[in-house]
DNA sequence: TATTGTTATACTCTATAACTATA
DNA sequence: TATAGTTATAGAGTATAACAATA
């Protein structure tokens, strides 16, 4: 809607987006390869992300954080509790809802994947120091809720 | 295999890449806008950056571009010849081998896909101009590779 | 006999609708 | 009657194996 000419700065965001997305588009299977050596699929991977072991998540809220339907979210924790990953705990205040917990396992697994995901790939390490602070703190500025379209 | 106390730089790494991948994952959604609005999913996306309407494409050789299996590619192929994006082409040197290209048609979705794709999200636009050339030009130092792990 | 591509089939992930049990 | 969760079922997307045509 707010169509004009282009502006010096619409064509540097342009060129930052383009270099950011090309970026990610040529480390997609980094995230993979770190999935395959745990055995996890990406589905897995937003589930645990979003569970810990100390507070009880019911399965409708789960399904809300994962944007997916309940029949879905239900089949989700099945596989994980399959694994032993996952804990489904009954609650006394309202028996009807199911709350879920990582297991011990589940979040010694999530462990082992946050620690593969935050090891920067190897041509970021290539870069100075100068470039990674540049990096770093110009996304830092950047607003950390909730995506936007 | 290169374990070893973590230096100033691997600790600047990480953040500059904690950054990276913060950043994109908030931006997961753009892209699914985009092809929904199109009418695409992310299979057809991957499909339509491979293929033009210049240069005539082996199903074989687009099943190994796409990492997937020749019988995936069949079932790819198929849905976009239906919906008249690309088209399938006898090779008269070796009647065995179906080539793709795109179509009229496909090379309208394709450009219009392309064009979304590179519109920079507001965030970005937030920022000032030296920020957006320091980010594009640090990002442009990065090899172009195929992506390593 | 080897290669290109397709078909038949099955498995994973996702959703919709119908159901159970609580509230 | 409404809500939390599950089950039954169907569809998209992926793979493996058997097959047809051509080299």
């Amino acid at each position: 809607m707010t169509s004009r000419t282009s502006t010096a700065k619409d064509v540097l965001a342009k060129e930052a987006w383009g270099q950011l997305y090309g970026y990610f588009q040529r480390h997609r299977e980094v995230v993979h390869h770190h999935l395959a050596e745990l055995e996890l699929s990406f589905g897995d991977m937003r589930a645990l992300m979003v569970l810990d072991a100390e507070n009880p998540r019911p399965m409708h809220s789960l399904a809300e954080s994962w944007a997916c339907d309940a029949s879905n979210a239900t089949w989700m924790v099945d596989r994980l509790e399959q694994r032993g990953l996952v804990e489904r705990r009954m609650l006394r205040t309202d028996r009807r809802v199911k709350a879920v917990v990582l297991t011990a396992a589940g979040v010694e697994t999530k462990m082992q994947l946050l620690e593969r995901l935050s090891q920067p790939p190897d041509d970021l390490l290539a870069l100075s120091s100068s470039d990674l602070v540049a990096v770093r703190d110009v996304l830092a500025k950047l607003p950390k809720g909730s995506g936007q379209l």
